[in-house]
DNA sequence: TTGTACGCGTTATCAA
DNA sequence: TTGATAACGCGTACAA
C-alpha cells in the first residue's frame, strides 16, 4: 500500500498499467523498442495518476541532471541578463535547464558557487571571463565537468571559450576619438580586479592613446563601481581634471549613461564640448540624447553559441576550442570632433 | 578498490578516517552527539581526499535539496534582477540556493517551468504576481510544496504573498497629475494579459481619473510590449492623440524612459509641455533629465521578506499569510503643472 | 519486445 | 556516542 497518495511513483504507474517499471522508464525516456500498445497503456496510467518523475532520483540513477550551471558576476548588468535569457532559450531546444548563480565579482564566492552547482549535479558549467581562482580549473578537470568560458577573447589552452576581443574595439574607440582631434582623453573604468574584461578594455584605451602619441596620464584613469549613479557622480571629478578632458571613454554603457546624464544636468553639450563613449550597446544606448557611441557586445550570439557548444561537449563531441565573435563599433552622436583648443 | 580517483565518495572518507559512513554523514550535517576527536578525524579525511558531497544523492535520501525555485516572467526588467539578487543574498544566510526559471509572461510556459523545478526537487517555490494557470495551484498543493507569491497586494486565501498594492500608488500618481491641473491624460501600459500587476496599475490610473471627473477615453490607453524602444516609439502616437494629452502615465519606468527620451529628441519640454510618470523607481530614474516621477517598488525588501517567509514555511512555521509593503510615490521633475490650455 | 534485479551515494532508523 | 543497514526513486545491464 502506498500511503503517499499525493505523489505517485514510477512503480505505481507500472502497477496501474500492468507492466514492469523498466517499461515505464523506457516510455519516459523515449527509448527505442517499445510497442505502441504498451506505450499507450503507460501514458494513460501516467495521466491518470498525475505522475511526475522524481528528478533527483532520475539524476542519481542516470548520472545526468538535465541542467547546466552558469556563474555570473551579477545580474545587475542588463547585458548579462540578455545573454542569460538567450542561453536559456537555446538550452530549451536541447531539453536542458539552466541554474544561475551569482558571485558579485568575488572570486572566492565564485568558487563556492561552483561547488554548489557541482553538488546540484549540473552536467556542464559556463563561466564568464578569464579571471578565476586556480581551484576552479582543477575542480572542473578533476570532475571531468564539461565547461566553457565566455565574454573574452583570450587564447588559453586550458579554457575553451566563446567570446570577443575586449581590447581591439577599445583601441578602435580611442583611435576614433583621436582621429576626431581629441588629445586629452579620460577613462572611466569599472574595477579591474578579478575582471579581465574591464582590464582588457582599459588596456585598449591606454595602448591606442600611447601609440598615437597622446598617452593618457594615470590621473586621467578613474575607477568606480558599476552603476549609473557611480557614473553620474564621477562626472564632476572627471571635469575637474587638469588638463580637462575633451572625451571620456567609459568601460561600459551604464557608466556612460551616468556620465551622459550628468553632462546634460550640468549643461555641458555632448558632443560639442565633450565626447562620451560606452561599451556594450545596451538597448537604451541608441535612445540617449545624443545617442551613445559604443561597442556592440554580441550577448545574444554568445548565449546561443555557448548553449550549442556546451551541449556538444556534454554529448562527447569536440567543438572548436575557441570561437571569436565580432564586437563592432557603433558610432553615434555622443562622439564628435574635439572642441577648438582653449 | 575505487577506480574513480577523481571523485571521492562518502564511503572513501569513512574508510580513510576509520569510521562508519553514518558518522561522516553526521559530521557533514552538523548533527548533535559527535565527539570532537571523531569530528576532527573525519574533517581531516575530507580535506585530504578533497571530498565534495554528492548533492543529488543527498537530496534523494534526505528529501531536501537545499534550494528553492523562483518563476520570473523575465530577467530583462532590471527590477526583477534587483529582487532576485536580494532574494539570493538572503537565502544564503539560510544556507539555501536559488534556481531561477523564466517564462516570458506565457502562463503555459510558467506551468512547464514549475514542473521542471519540482522535478529538480526544490524545497519551495516563489511566484510573481497573482495570474497563474489553475493547475499551478493544484500542483503546488498536491505536492504540499511550500510557496509564496509576491509583487501584488491581492488578498486570496489560496495565495500567501508578500507584495504591495499596485493600484493605490497608480491612483495617487494620477491624482497627483490631476491636482496639477492636467485634464487630458494618456496611459502607456505593458500588455495586461497574464499580468495582474500591469492590470492593477492601469485600473488605478483609470479609476482615479474617473473619480475626479476626467475619465481617460479608451483611445488614450495604449499598450505596447515592455522595452525602452517600445516606449520611445510609442511617443509619436501618443502625441497624435486628440485631444493631445498633457501627461502620460507609464506602467513602468522603462516605458517612461523611452517616452522621456523621445520627448527630448522631439524637442518637447518635460514637464513644461508634458508630464511623464513611471512605476518601479529603477536606479536611473533619478538621473534622467528631468528626473522621473515614479513609484518606488520595494524590490529589495520583497526579496528579503520572501526569503525569510518561505524558509519559515519550509521549516513548518506559519508566517503571516499576507505581508503588504509600502510602495511610495517619488515626485520628481518629470511631473509639473499642466500647460495653459491652448 | 519486455521483465528482473541491482546500483546510484547519501540519510535515517535502529541497535549496540 | 557510534555503527550496520535499510530506504530514497529511478535507470539499465542482463536475462527471458
Amino acid at each position: 500500500m502506498n500511503n503517499k497518495l499525493q505523489n505517485a511513483l514510477l512503480a505505481d504507474v507500472a502497477r496501474e498499467a500492468g507492466v514492469s517499471t523498466a517499461s515505464v522508464s523506457r516510455v519516459l525516456n523515449r527509448a527505442p523498442h517499445v510497442s505502441k500498445p504498451l506505450q499507450a497503456r503507460v501514458e494513460a496510467a501516467i495521466a491518470k495518476l498525475g505522475y511526475v518523475p522524481h528528478g533527483t532520483a532520475r539524476a542519481l540513477a542516470s548520472r545526468r541532471i538535465g541542467a547546466i550551471g552558469v556563474l555570473v558576476p551579477t545580474l545587475d548588468n542588463p547585458i548579462f541578463s540578455i545573454a542569460i535569457n538567450s542561453l536559456e532559450q537555446r538550452l530549451k531546444h536541447h531539453d536542458c535547464r539552466l541554474l544561475i548563480a551569482t558571485y558579485r565579482y568575488d572570486l572566492d564566492d565564485e568558487f563556492d558557487a561552483l561547488r554548489t552547482l557541482i553538488q546540484q549535479g549540473v552536467d556542464g558549467m559556463v563561466l564568464i571571463g578569464h579571471d578565476h581562482r586556480p581551484a576552479v580549473l582543477t575542480t572542473l578537470k578533476r570532475r571531468k565537468m564539461p565547461f566553457l568560458s565566455c565574454w573574452h577573447g583570450l587564447h588559453d589552452a586550458d579554457w575553451p571559450c566563446i567570446g570577443f576581443d575586449n581590447t581591439a574595439p577599445s583601441k578602435a574607440l580611442a583611435e576614433h576619438l583621436l582621429a576626431l582631434g581629441h588629445s586629452r582623453l579620460a577613462v572611466l573604468s569599472a574595477p579591474v580586479t578579478s575582471n579581465d574584461r574591464a582590464r582588457a578594455r582599459l588596456q585598449g584605451f591606454i595602448q591606442a592613446a600611447e601609440q598615437t602619441g597622446c598617452p593618457i596620464p594615470d590621473s586621467h584613469v578613474m575607477t568606480v563601481e558599476y552603476g549609473i549613479a557611480e557614473g553620474f557622480q564621477a562626472f564632476d571629478a572627471l571635469m575637474q581634471l587638469q588638463p580637462r578632458p575633451t572625451a571620456i571613454l567609459c568601460g561600459n554603457d551604464t557608466l556612460a549613461f551616468g556620465v551622459l546624464l550628468a553632462a546634460q544636468a550640468a549643461g555641458i553639450n555632448v558632443p560639442q564640448q565633450l565626447s562620451v563613449t560606452g561599451f556594450d550597446d545596451l538597448p537604451q544606448a541608441r535612445f540617449m540624447t545624443p545617442a551613445l557611441t559604443t561597442v556592440a557586445v554580441p550577448a545574444i550570439d554568445i548565449g546561443h553559441g555557448v548553449a550549442d557548444a556546451l551541449i556538444a561537449r556534454i554529448d562527447g563531441e569536440t567543438p572548436p576550442h575557441q570561437q571569436l565573435l565580432d564586437a563592432p563599433l557603433v558610432l553615434r552622436g555622443s562622439s564628435g570632433p574635439a572642441p577648438p583648443a582653449g
